[in-house]
DNA sequence: ATGCGGACCTGTTAGC
DNA sequence: TGCTAACAGGTCCGCA
């Protein structure tokens, strides 16, 4: 599920409910995600103020005066706001049950997703010290993305999906910024011009604002705070769309792999 | 340092 | 219709 725009669509979705909120008290049903949750967690947070909620890539932060709570949706993790007492279903991992009534919880069928506590500064933290800039962040243009990408031999595409040049750009929107950019996903990072970086880098801003407006995308199961899906899907140009006509030149979209991930462009927009 | 493949886990879908 | 294999929005880790 989530890329940057449906982490941000959570973000601004639960906040109202979470921000200046009173923990009392955390449930967890399953401990065994992508790394456990630690079992100082309950311990740590209850009774605390959650300060205020950031992001970090697809990383959320809730800062407490204590320490800060790092939550991950890793690929099929969804936060909902509870007004009220809702039996738990299979897949509902984790409840932050708040002294208002509401309750956050956490489901995440395949387990990819993380919640993990540090009592440091969370940027510092060793999964988010290396991270690249935020594409959406000034720092992130082209002349940053063109410098990085000299002599190297990957793939644009599996390139810009690297959160160590750019944190945020997961597979759809790798695939439908390249579309806009008319950049080949196959092309060599270091044989791109730095023309199309500045195309590339207007393109995965575009996409990702553009992607945040409608909610996110919703393909089989993201749900926003309120536990309602995203409407970026109708806008999509090539993702998923193998063998349909290209909705610029009636190209019939093709699919190949790179790097693992399904990989859709058009041949003759993309070159 | 870069680049690649495997790993984690469950549910859905394509294909025989 | 039913079984099996392949695939799915992420990303860390270890190896060459």
């Amino acid at each position: 599920m989530p890329e940057l725009p449906e982490v941000e669509t959570t973000r601004k979705g639960i906040a109202p409910y979470v921000v200046g909120q009173i923990i009392k008290e955390i449930i967890i049903r399953e401990r065994q995600l992508r790394w456990p949750i630690p079992l100082s967690l309950k311990r740590s947070l209850k009774s605390k103020i959650i300060k205020k909620l950031e992001r970090r890539a697809k990383y959320l932060l809730f800062y407490t005066d204590n320490g800060c709570m790092l939550l991950h949706l890793g690929m099929s993790g969804s936060l909902r706001v509870l007004r009220e007492k809702q039996t738990p279903e299979k897949h509902d991992h984790v409840d932050i049950v708040f002294e208002s009534g509401c309750s956050l919880r956490f489901r995440d069928p395949r387990k990819f997703g993380s919640i993990l506590w540090t009592t440091d500064d969370p940027l510092d933290h060793k999964l988010i010290r290396h991270l690249g800039p935020e594409p959406l962040s000034e720092g992130f243009d082209s002349t940053y993305l063109y410098a990085r990408s000299r002599k190297r031999t990957q793939a644009i595409k599996t390139f810009i999906m690297d959160s160590r040049i750019v944190v945020g750009v997961g597979n759809i929107y790798a695939n439908e910024a390249l579309f806009m950019a008319g950049i080949n996903p196959s092309q060599k990072a270091g044989k791109v011009s730095k023309v199309r970086y500045e195309k590339l880098v207007v393109a995965i801003k575009r996409v990702l604002n553009s992607a945040i407006e409608k909610g996110g995308t919703t393909l089989r199961d993201f749900i926003n705070g309120e536990g309602n899906p995203g409407y970026f899907r109708n806008e999509l140009q090539v993702y998923d769309r193998k063998g349909e006509a290209c909705n610029n030149c009636k190209t019939p979209i093709k699919m190949i792999r790179l790097g693992q991930r399904s990989t859709f462009y058009c041949c003759f927009c993309q070159r």
